[in-house]
DNA sequence: ACCCTAATTTAGGTGAACCTAAAAAAATAA
DNA sequence: TTATTTTTTTAGGTTCACCTAAATTAGGGT
């Protein structure tokens, strides 16, 4: 974690593009990386000895490079902030994804661990698990959908997990307290159309339509 | 446009700063802008003096700069983009205040027109005009509340705005192709409860509620 | 009008991220 | 196995974003 902070966008993307050369085995080569990043292979030679110097690749001298555990971990790290933002811009904003590819490429190197959190869960993605860490390539337009409904739209009985909530007030402060927020679990007691009693893994609580409209669920 | 893509992130927080001490008429001193930037006065000096060179600023040895239009116009861009970007870090991420504006004020910096398009639509900014551009200072928990709720939730005859739709599919393209899409204005013609019939601003549709729920609305 | 202090700029330095050109090492072919 | 080619590294240069220390300028007090 901590050696992350300390990380130009430069170098972290020297360890991503070191990553994703690793595919076998093997040690990557100075020209690939040189090819893969549009930099010259002195330039390279010179990245890869600073990284080599704070242990995040083993390097050695014309033998290539291969990340060690701490390189490795930064590029899983990287690796999931790319896909969760490259989904968001996709996903929700409707960006193209060339477009979408660019701009998340950028902001990975800027996302804190905390948005990155809320992003997830905001996506949906159960987050905190490493296992999501390595469901590495995103799928657009996948058939395992996500689906995300209004509580309203729920039927009576049905578990799901909060997403989104589309307001932010004393109100929903407090529902949040209850135990409503995006990636709680809920069950759908009572559904009369008119309110809708919820229960949380912290109690039970009633909303009343026009609230419940406004929290987003996925089942 | 064209200008902002050779700028540096160090040379647009410069013009951002001289923005933010620009209130009175004056001309921004170097000290001011050491002080705010917790940049040395040299640094300053020689940033500004860049900055001068390509006509952002009208610079005045020892006697400090004020923008020029273009700087201004470089000034009101980022402004606006990290306004949204910390809007959209609260009110839907709901990331606290100052780590908010920590990663909005890095992340200004990358954003791209077409994404900060996308994004104050997401966020109920009618964006483009330039009005917009000049509601500054956000207000995290403004009375004039921009109500979010799903379209099943409209009242039958109510005109709203499509801020949001909660999936990416196939259908959901034709809708958007049909006029409905984030920023566009509908009215809801007849709403039963099984059925929604809307009308664009391209034609009228009819939607069931599984999808009307996706469709998030603004009054 | 002149001096003094505070603000500003200039001069010169550092490290990071790039470059080119030349040297050195490794791989390949004969 | 040696010669040739390819890859990699080293050496040395540039620009940008910072720094400190020294020189300069502006402006207020008397």
């Amino acid at each position: 974690m901590a050696i992350m902070d300390a990380l130009s966008e430069s170098a972290e993307m020297m360890i991503k593009n070191i990553h994703e050369l690793s595919m076998d085995g093997k040690r990557v080569r100075t020209s690939d990386l040189a090819q893969k990043t549009d930099l010259k292979a002195a330039t390279v030679t010179e990245m890869i000895q600073r990284l080599g110097e704070i242990g995040l690749v083993d390097y050695q001298a014309y033998h290539g490079v291969f990340l060690t555990k701490q390189g490795q971990h930064v590029a899983d790290v990287i690796e999931h902030r790319f896909n969760i933002l490259q989904r968001f811009l996709i996903e929700i904003l409707g960006v193209e994804e060339e477009e979408a590819a660019e701009v998340a490429c950028r902001m990975e190197h800027i996302l804190t661990k905390d948005v990155e959190n809320r992003l997830s869960n905001f996506l949906g993605v159960d987050s905190g698990k490493d296992s999501d860490l390595f469901c590495h390539k995103i799928n657009v337009d996948s058939e395992k959908e996500p689906e995300f409904i209004p509580l309203t739209n729920f039927k009576e009985g049905k578990t799901g997990k909060v997403r989104l909530i589309l307001e932010k007030s004393e109100l929903t402060n407090t529902l949040e307290q209850a135990g409503l927020s995006p990636g709680r679990s809920v069950i759908i007691k009572k559904a009369t159309g008119k309110s809708y009693d919820i229960e949380t893994e912290d109690g039970s609580l009633s909303l009343d339509s026009d609230l419940a409209a406004k929290i987003i669920m996925q089942n």
